[in-house]
DNA sequence: TTCAAAATTGTGTGCGCACACAGCAATAAT
DNA sequence: ATTATTGCTGTGTGCGCACACAATTTTGAA
């Protein structure tokens, strides 16, 4: 292995001095042209590549960065993505990274609003956050454009203007959850399409969720499978929920699958009872504890998990890489979607808890 | 956030100088013991974290680490591993870390025994390996112990003497693959276990696989399945293959499903013709080429994804994690078990090969 | 008591880079 | 002709640590 390049060699092959090697490096300009041409042109031919630890240690300076999830107190499913920053924030500790973790209500747009024009206040080095409210968060990205604070999209991707979005391709976990439920129908037999909540009817990812869940029905006509469609938000109370699913149910005695488009599948199952859940196969999303129970009790057949820790991780850390390492970044990232059952369940949880390439 | 306490602030509120606190630090002995003490309480006082970036700069070595992996040419599926350990350098390669690749030929312990003993004429810092064959690779590790040298396994584990072990759990990879046939069997239809190779067929994880396998059919009772078992070496034979696999299905019609225990499953479908295709459920393990074209096409209904990429990246990364940054580091890390269908494999092959956290 | 050997402690240098500042030459302004 | 200005270049210091070596103190033997 050859001895590494540095500034120094550079500088003695180009004849100048080390400053001027670091004029050119950085742009910092007050370099002659036939100087910075010299410069460049042994820098080519030596194949230099910095040494990325002797710089970090010499830059000195620590960044701020500012994520903004909402609150898991109202719902458990952002417990997983904050966990993962935190794991990026302890892999990636001494390059000298400040996180300040903001969050806000799940249902409530103006609070996001409110901390997002705080958090512009003192400007952070870079912003991580999930675009739950479209309107609000195009004009939050649309400010941190304009102060060239770069940003990381988790979990709904909604503009260009980002650095990078980590998340799912909703479209065609909708896809995916198709065919899990045709696993389970028989000819003629009919889905139905839930979708439980206030905040989420009309956001972009549910409805690229249904699109890609009745495309699927729609391709494969091998058994003939009907789709219906039941939206409800007042899912907390459990024997409304059971009326509104019950009618359904009554009305299309057909029905024997239901894919529930969000993490609270577990609402349904909770629900319902004994005889009705015995020939119902439930797909949902996210291994959250309730979902979990259920899952191992063989009430949910299949939980699709979309890497909520991951997204969480693999967000800062390409922060950490945009702004440390100046590395170009994916712009968008897909994270798999995991068909999660009770064999291979423990798994999934299990790294959820232990990823962490420590560096 | 407060300022990072240096190795000097330690010194001076110790009454010693840096030398002391650096001896201490580093347990290199020639410390009185008032002075070790009062240097470690005030290091317990202050928290101190050491100055990694700071650290490697000083250190300035080069560690060589060597992989030692089966021979991609005569199997497909372990160019996958060597992907995720380069993807693994050229993540660290600013610390200062050279690889050596060497290979083995998959049906020749020998060969094995050939390349661990030269490998050893020049201990490296750090191995990994694939313990393909038991008994050399029990000799192998031992002598690395001997020799101090940490050992990273991927692929199959063996020892407690290892450093870790990164890979699949091969007893629950059976559960699951009879969880996956159990969705298309119907009651008292029963399932082939098929083992295609010359060098595994009496391997440890081909043995745990099939008694996972049986295990899963001897716990749910509910559609009485039977398993049946086939081991063939020359599976390279297509008329061969066919014949073989003919046979069982003549003999015993109602099998339904196979399930190829390793990464083989191509050769059958490869072997079969349509009809026996269109009612037959074929579950089998890793996403190559020749699986994938198959699973597209619905000849095969699910592969199992051993995370082979990841298998060398995470080994590689451990490694890294121990020699770099003297992290305690997980024994055994068991991968997920991934469940792929043509709707989600794409995202699994893109993670394959972007997934990479530059740092 | 004396002095060498051993034990302990302190100091200095270098790792490769970033950046402030000093130095120097050429040009412009007075 | 002198000074100020600008444009470019070189030098020096510090980042926090590892390690070699020098300096000092302690110990033990004669």
């Amino acid at each position: 292995m050859q001895k590494r390049i540095r500034i120094k060699d550079i500088a003695e092959k180009a004849g100048v001095s080390t400053g001027t090697v670091d004029r050119v490096l950085h742009n910092r300009g007050n370099v002659s042209p036939q100087a910075k041409e010299k410069v460049l042109s042994v820098m080519e031919e030596l194949n230099y590549e910095p040494n990325i630890i002797a710089s970090m240690l010499a830059y000195n300076r620590t960044f701020r960065v500012v994520s903004l999830l909402p609150d898991y107190q109202t719902d458990l499913y952002w417990a997983q993505p904050n966990l993962g920053i935190e794991k990026a924030m302890s892999a990636v500790a001494h390059y000298g990274i400040a996180l300040e973790s903001h969050l806000f209500d799940l249902f409530e747009p103006q609070g996001f609003v409110r901390k997002s024009e705080k958090i512009l206040k003192n400007p952070p080095d870079a912003i991580l956050f999930a675009p739950i409210f479209l309107k609000e968060s195009i004009a939050f990205l649309q400010e941190c454009e304009n102060k060239k604070i770069p940003v990381a999209l988790i979990n709904t991707d909604i503009d260009q203007k980002a650095l990078c979005y980590v998340g799912q391709d909703s479209y065609q976990s909708g896809v995916l959850a198709g065919k899990l439920l045709d696993f389970g129908l028989r000819d003629s037999e009919a889905a139905l399409l839930l979708n439980l909540g206030k905040e989420t009817a009309n956001a972009q990812h549910m409805i690229d969720k249904e699109k890609g869940f009745r495309d699927y029905f729609k391709k494969d006509k091998s058994k003939n499978i009907q789709v219906f469609k039941g939206v409800f938000s007042d899912y907390q109370n459990t024997a409304e929920l059971r009326k509104f699913i019950m009618e359904y149910l009554k009305k299309y005695p057909e029905i024997s699958g239901i894919f529930v488009v969000n993490s609270r599948a577990f609402f349904v199952v909770n629900c319902l009872d004994e005889p009705a859940l015995k020939y119902l196969k439930i797909v949902g999303f996210d291994l959250i504890e309730p979902n979990l129970e259920y899952l191992y009790k063989n009430k949910i057949s299949f939980l699709i998990n979309q890497n909520p820790v991951q997204q969480g991780y693999l967000g800062m850390m390409n922060i950490v890489n945009h702004l440390v390492f100046k590395k170009q970044v994916e712009r968008i990232q897909y994270l798999p979607l995991d068909i999660v059952v009770t064999e291979n369940v423990e798994y999934y949880l299990k790294r959820e808890l232990e990823f962490q390439v420590v560096i």
